[in-house]
DNA sequence: TTTTAAAACAGACAAATGTATGCTATATGT
DNA sequence: ACATATAGCATACATTTGTCTGTTTTAAAA
């Protein structure tokens, strides 16, 4: 019963299979058939079909769930992991604190295994100069070395600090704070734990 | 054959079929027989089995690609969602822009439709007061109206800008940078086009 | 060593799902 | 008004895919 407008409805069901395919789920035929309502199976089809004739889709013949998106350009679609929320840093070894985070932050993962992620929630206006406020989120990257100017997350008399390193000639390092108001803290190179380098600071309004 | 030692393996197909998922490309359990080699398919059932009842992983019955991330409170949908990182951003209708992002970034959205959300890298200094630098990426949620305080994206002489929104009683708002050295933008209420209000910050190092 | 539980294999069945064919109704252009 | 392409319906079929039953092998424990 051609009802509707000319490709009105396939606008919304191209709209139901992209969300469905940017949250995760793929749909199959007849998922799509009941989102909209259809009472037979190829009108929902007929639409997928089409959509893919027009390369807005694309599709895995004869796969279950098959519908994509058409990758374009070689695929530019991000590798999400969750990297674990950490609420306390112990001094201990870090895969105790992971085994009870406070929560996952999804995080575009090209470069580092999911083990070496985690988050942390910054205290203290130390870095404010940098541009990472109180309450932000920092993904850190796990790693125990850094370079000069790198931001790092540290332990410091066993509490876990973000600051700038330095890394000073004479086998010490600075912690260099980005805020005129604390003093930088010089420690031994041997003394220095670092947890690991900050790659991105986030924040939610 | 009992080979491997006791759930080692279990290990591996719990990563690929995680990794699999944030992919946002569910794998079969013959998919997954195959990944590992497995001469049964009952051999990758069996250890996708053992990881639901661990609660690792969560399964619609009888579902196709069924095996999800178990969402932790109970949340049946997922909360990673992608969203759209617009190079540009038009005066015209939003959807034209999506339709060819420069890329995706995940979010934790879960109050938000994905169509609802989208990303845009900041420039200029305007607001370094409220720790957004430049090119610093805002997540933002597409809505027509703000409050006072709300940090939002607004059109104005057909150029997306980052301000403080801020509502006046007299039928004028004004948007105002976050930085000294740059002047309030005041206009007749009506005149404003707002995008969308900024829910998250994010920075890259 | 003996016992036991886990790991893996083999084959089959049933449900979910993609696909195909033929038909009807309605919007749209000529 | 007429022709035509599109939207939609109904039914059936084939493949994919989840699920089940039973057996064999081996690592780990007793």
């Amino acid at each position: 019963m051609g009802r509707t407008p000319r490709g009105e409805t396939r606008e919304q069901v191209f709209a139901f299979v992209r969300d469905r395919l940017l949250a995760g789920r793929p749909p199959t035929v007849r998922e799509v058939q009941a989102a909209f309502g259809f009472r037979a199976v190829q009108t929902a089809r007929a639409h997928l079909e089409r959509l893919v004739e027009q390369g807005r889709l694309a599709v895995d013949r004869g796969r279950a769930r098959g519908y994509r998106l058409p990758g374009r350009a070689g695929d530019e679609a991000p590798r999400t992991r969750l990297a674990p929320l950490l609420g306390r840093v112990p001094a201990g070894p870090l895969d105790e604190a992971v085994e009870d985070p406070d929560g996952y932050l999804p995080v575009d993962a090209r470069g580092a295994a999911s083990d070496e992620l985690f988050a942390l929630r910054v205290r203290g206006e130390s870095m404010v100069g940098a541009g990472i406020l109180p309450g932000d989120n920092v993904i850190v990257r796990r790693q125990p070395t850094a370079r000069t100017g790198d931001i790092v997350v540290a332990l410091v008399d066993h509490d876990a600090t973000v600051k700038t390193f330095v890394s000073r000639g004479d086998g010490r390092v600075t912690l260099r704070p980005e805020n005129p108001a604390f003093d930088p803290i010089e420690l031994d190179a041997e003394a220095v734990v670092i947890l690991g380098r900050v790659i991105e600071v986030r924040r939610t309004l």
